[in-house]
DNA sequence: CTTGACTCTCCTCTTACTGGAGGCTGTATA
DNA sequence: TATACAGCCTCCAGTAAGAGGAGAGTCAAG
């Protein structure tokens, strides 16, 4: 019969812990005294306490300790916990690999600049959406301004509202650049008479993307960066096209794209 | 301006989580209208909370994120914070390592007893302490009563009281059993005339540790069964006695060892 | 009897949100 | 124009595993 500081020392157990403990239900003194409250542990105790500390030390939670413990151990059930706890532990490992890879490319990134880049990237997983687009090949990428007109016009007309910011699928750059003009709608198909604009699904996918602010004269940097990054973080582009989003398009009149924000998005798989 | 469901559309960030952001300052909205009390948010902030989503994925703290975005980024500290995180990084892997072999060496032990060992293994530092105690060599581990006597009748003469629970080291076993029974005391020298007592200081050392609770003659299984523990996951036995602690003593008259409680302690250090 | 070391309960705080209740607001449709 | 209904608001509670502290009571030694 011991007070809770020698049993604290004995297990090396904060006294804090040990109230914890009893509070609980994971480990009650022997006695609680029922005029002072002081409580009273056993030596006998310790074993139990011991264990506690080692499956603790295997990273399960005080609950599935303490179901282990009450329900006087099915053999198959822990064998069963434990199997559960090496793959998780060896997910955890591999995440910390790579947030140790991202950390590195940060540094080297600073290293090389000096200066913290621009552009900050992001992973995500972009939901599938239907669109209306305009396809066609074009010899510079500046140069789709009559797809748009081709599009916006079609959608004007039968009065079909975008759900959505508009955006640009690039399916290859070369030997002219095969580019699809989009915005994403709610119907399933256009009324009326035939034109090049088809209605279809994308389906969703994992992706790299960054936002850049300013012109698209500057684009190219944010391309450079993205590539780059995707390169530096364990990941590589697949297949598929990729995507500018016009989050906040040049104004129409003015042509002015100093305020503009776009976001750039490679579809990528983990390398 | 857009409403919050469509920012966190667009940044892929829950609504929940964007209001907390703004609650805690690291994202407000450019403008919340007083009537309504809606967030209204621009896309130029995307940029923004993406470079907080990619602090975050290297693992900091919203409270340094909010540091950095707010100290116009000292690129210096930056650094030396993404240095840090490295270290960081590293040790937890370290750490999900050892998890990873000690969840391994369980499920072995479970697949070749097929039941969960009686014993838990912990590791622990113990203090540094003062003892008084008599060495001898004996020929076998149960000889060691006379020692006992020896101490005991010196200190209860002196009228010196333990303060904790008696011990004995066990310096070598061959070929005969160096062994030392100790009392830890508060005193610093034995006054009076000579005897074989001395009084001596301890150093504290990192221990792996069990509790066996029943008879002494079942000892072999517990130290068994620590050595396994200990040569199974990563650790090597380090130089100096180990210990053998009397918690909860045989009873005195009866000889009765049933319920006896002994720790038994093996100085270590990482492989 | 006093002193000082222990011990008690109760409260708040930690991280980064998540879930829910109860009540407005804004927009699209009938 | 009335009405759904989705979206938005605030406030409250809860998470894991304790840590820190206030204020008060208890125990053992001298």
């Amino acid at each position: 019969m011991i007070k809770i500081g020698f049993f604290s020392k004995l297990s090396q157990v904060p006294v804090k812990t040990l109230r914890y403990y009893d509070q609980i239900g994971l480990l009650n003194p022997v006695e609680i005294d029922t005029y002072s409250g002081y409580r009273y542990y056993s030596v006998t105790q310790l074993p139990r306490i011991n264990r506690i500390l080692a499956l603790k030390d295997l990273g399960l939670s005080l609950d599935q300790i303490a179901q282990l413990l009450a329900e006087d151990l099915p053999v198959e059930e822990l064998r069963g916990m434990l199997r559960m706890k090496q793959v998780e532990i060896r997910e955890k490992m591999q995440q910390e690999e790579e947030k140790l890879a991202r950390v590195a490319a940060r540094l080297k990134q600073i290293e090389q600049e000096s200066e913290m880049s621009e552009y900050d990237v992001v992973i995500k997983t972009v939901d599938d959406v239907r669109i209306a687009s305009v396809r066609d090949l074009i010899p510079t990428y500046p140069e789709q301004g009559h797809l748009w007109d081709e599009l916006e016009g079609v959608l004007a007309e039968k009065q079909i509202k975008p759900t959505g910011p508009c955006f640009t699928l690039y399916h290859s750059d070369e030997p002219e650049v095969d580019t699809e003009v989009c915005e994403p709608v709610n119907e399933t198909k256009l009324p009326g008479d035939e034109t090049r604009v088809v209605v279809r699904e994308l389906s969703g996918t994992e992706v790299a993307a960054l936002i850049h602010h300013g012109p698209y004269a500057k684009l190219g940097t944010a391309y450079e960066a993205l590539v780059k990054w995707i390169e530096e973080n364990g990941y590589r582009i697949a297949d598929g096209p990729y995507r500018e989003i016009y989050l906040q398009p040049a104004d129409q009149a003015s042509q002015n794209d100093e305020k503009a924000v776009t976001e750039i998005q490679f579809p990528v798989v983990k390398a």
